[in-house]
DNA sequence: CTTACTGCTGCATTCAATGCATCGCTTTGC
DNA sequence: GCAAAGCGATGCATTGAATGCAGCAGTAAG
């Protein structure tokens, strides 16, 4: 699909930040891409880059450019896969950014799942803190994304969300692990391990702790879910998780998960998004309807 | 902008019917422009066109690239005036389809007065019946539409909606014009000059009178909103308009206008449209935006 | 059966895009 | 300070991909 997306050399000299760079990686000289530039320029009667001492910077109609660019890029690919829908062959390819919960459990059961139907298609998964998530559904690198308590949501389209009470995680001699429902006043008395505060679920926490006479004995803090999801194992620690990062009833090996109550620490939302105004090649949005029906079915299990 | 639309060739191939036809159009020979639509069809690894034997025909991968192509068009007119626009020319083009009653009075005056302040902006504006204005919205033939009552809305957001009542016209003279408001019944014992029923207002009246007890003797069907509005002039008969066709206080020259009682007749709205996750370019957006305050405005002017 | 119109293809041509060499400039390193 | 290195821009020769020409085969209309 070569002239399909004409300019993308820009994105290229953009990236490299120098005409010469940018040619070598092109396998052309640099003579034709400078060229090339001074022809677009003169097209649009604006400079596109800014030409300083040790290479070029994008002007800000050049950033418009790049936009476009990037944004003509996925509705060609969008294009693609409508053609290749007509042809029976399912083809396209499904990129998504989401949060580190997604990661173990949830997403490989579901592309798993829907590439039995579609084998053709292919998928890219990228682990995105909240705001990384939406810069990446901006710049065309995401087609959806899936984020816990996201961050700002500007240019974004929210295609639905999902409630999801936070879960106190423990070794199954635990103390509390007789208990039901876990009241945060039960859980000062263990040392805790919390995710880094970046993270929507040390968020939740931190403004629980706020309102509540509660105070909590951080021991641990990671940025690593899976670690904090492992380490109670070995310790009388507890940590704290969302469902959708945790295995279903078994291979929880030796350990037990109890919802906190949602007086304590309130439902945060997993956000499932899109970029606003975006319409989604076919393989993308069969996929997106796909997490929707299966998220709500996993919301059964666990209320 | 020569090759910032590649495939546009496609396009005028399908509205010519015919690769050779088309190859005169554009000014070269059907040979070169047979070996374009052979690569492209090479490219997709369909068949873009079904050949005939008096010609061509788009098949269904082709019509999908054909939408795609005005799309892509219409992204570049956008990009093309946020560069304008920050190059601080103001420039771009705004097309427009509408109903007939913005014609004589409202659009003239809302464009000049755009016009006034951007004069590089150039207009299209095309009266279109409810189901065309969708359509050319669809087809990118249009930026925004306004139409009262529209038909479906499907593939169309609405950007702002409008109440308008329906006015009686009738000569300064006429026994009812000492009223404040029109009943439907006093209207009963006039000869009335009404729209073809595809217009927006006939249909109000239509339904109304299917409720009502009142029959309208109606002695005039017109598709043309100036003539139903000048002739009441040179006749007892009346006829009915909303206020957005209707000139201001003067310029009635020997005419009034009474409101219809809403409960006889109920308010009909009127939609600011545009084809639904589209952005639009920057001329046609800000104008949008001017003629949501203008209508806010005018509203107040008549209730 | 002829005529006219269609899309398609082999071969020669041409012109726009490319490559080469070089210039003018700024920063970097000694 | 002065040479070296890296950058984008430009004049000139070259090349190859796109074009044009002529002719093919097929179908519908008259």
């Amino acid at each position: 699909m070569p002239e399909l997306i004409p300019l993308s050399y820009v994105e290229t000299i953009a990236k490299a930040g120098s005409i010469r760079k940018a040619a070598d990686t092109l396998a052309i000289t640099s003579t034709a891409l400078n060229r090339r530039v001074l022809a677009l320029e003169d097209e649009f009667g604006v400079p596109i880059f800014e030409r300083l001492p040790r290479g070029v910077r994008l002007t800000t109609a050049g950033e418009l450019l790049v936009q476009h660019i990037r944004s003509q890029r996925s509705d060609v690919a969008k294009l693609q896969s409508q053609i290749a829908d007509l042809k029976g062959e399912r083809r396209g390819h499904v990129s998504i950014a989401c949060s580190q919960a997604l990661l173990p459990y949830f997403l490989p059961a579901e592309i798993a799942a829907y590439r039995k139907q579609h084998t053709a298609v292919t998928f890219g998964v990228y682990l995105r803190d909240r705001a990384a998530a939406e810069q990446a559904l901006a710049d065309f690198s995401a087609d959806v994304a899936l984020v816990f308590e996201p961050v700002r949501l500007s240019n974004v389209q929210v295609l639905a969300t999902f409630p999801q009470t936070v879960y106190a995680v423990m070794r199954a001699g635990h103390p509390l692990a007789r208990r039901g429902v876990i009241r945060l006043g039960d859980v000062s008395q263990y040392p805790v391990g919390l995710p880094t505060s970046p993270y929507g679920v040390r968020q939740l926490i931190d403004h629980a702790l706020v309102r509540s006479s509660a105070r909590l004995d951080v021991a641990i803090e990671s940025d690593n879910f899976q670690f904090l999801r492992r380490y109670p194992a070995e310790d009388d620690l507890i940590t704290f998780q969302i469902p959708i990062g945790l295995p279903g009833q078994d291979g929880m090996d030796g350990m037990v998960v109890r919802p906190v109550d949602a007086r304590d620490i309130p439902q945060g939302l997993l956000y499932l998004c899109q970029l606003k105004n975006r319409t989604l090649p076919v393989a993308a949005a069969k996929f997106a309807v796909q997490l929707e029906r299966s998220l709500v079915e996993q919301l059964g299990e666990f209320e």
